[in-house]
DNA sequence: CTCCAGTTGCAACACAAATGCATTTGCGTG
DNA sequence: CACGCAAATGCATTTGTGTTGCAACTGGAG
């Protein structure tokens, strides 16, 4: 966990902007998940002693996203969600969704690019694609438990 | 117009489900708009003397949604956009998404899909693909403005 | 140490969407 | 063709995510 700390501190001091205790402990939850959490998950995985409040949790994940340290994301459930940006992800990089529990991850990035054909004057600046699917736990799980309703 | 709500009334009939005011006067809005729609559009070009509740809009939309009539979609602004499931698109077809004006659009399916990798023990069902960028309009309204002088 | 722009906390707000419940309505049945 | 009832609707209220205005606080430069 202090792992995550000193690395969050290293990102935050390399924007050049302040160095502050929630900007640190916000980045190394992100760290430390592994996968895109909602601006909930991440509020619930800091320490309540830490007296954080809500809104600057909101902020910090915004100013995560302007400095390019997080990703943000749009999943079907109409909630934000933010991942740190990994080397080598130019913020180009498919997502998975788990249609049972909502985890949310990033994939490596394909060989190629789709690139559908647009319409005539109209001009693509980014491209995001989601794969919705059961991860390896839902899949496990759902395949002991014969019928069963999903979250 | 009339020739909305006709088709619209013989897909909804289709459904073995009651054929309602507010599902043929909703489907018809669908079918005649082109684009993805979110509830409020919706509500805009509903006549208003048909008094039709913004809940039942709600409802008939997700009533839509599951009987896979309509597809239901999430965009940058979490809100939910609604288009009509057209025939050939197995609800796989990517969609456009104009980062100014915030249409929403269908896109033929590319010629290949790109399947990323997934990890072990993952499942994919399902795959959206999101272009972002300026549609027609908003491309053409921002070269005129910027060749005016900067803002 | 002092200062102050950048941050944070708090309260109040905005707004899409969901829910509880009473009322109405589509449509199969007698 | 009237009747009955489950499905559908209208209305008020609630939920949950995210935003904003403003006062108080603080990191870190000097």
């Amino acid at each position: 966990m202090k792992d995550f700390e000193s690395t969050a501190e290293t990102l935050i001091r390399s924007t050049g902007d302040r160095v502050t205790g929630a900007r640190v402990h916000v980045l190394a939850v992100l760290l430390g998940a592994g996968r895109a959490l909602t601006h909930n998950e991440v509020e619930a995985r800091l320490e309540p002693e830490l007296g954080i409040n809500r809104v600057t949790v909101y902020r910090v994940l915004e100013w995560l996203t302007q400095r390019n340290i997080a990703h943000k994301l749009s999943g079907e459930d109409r909630v934000w969600r933010f991942s740190v940006q990994e080397q080598g992800h130019g913020g180009q990089h498919p997502h998975f969704v788990c249609n049972a529990c909502g985890r949310v991850l990033c994939l490596a990035d394909s060989d190629e690019s789709p690139k559908p054909r647009l319409p005539v004057g109209f001009q693509s600046t980014e491209m995001e694609l989601t794969v919705k699917g059961l991860c390896d736990a839902c899949n496990e799980h759902s395949r002991r438990t014969a019928a069963r309703g999903k979250k």
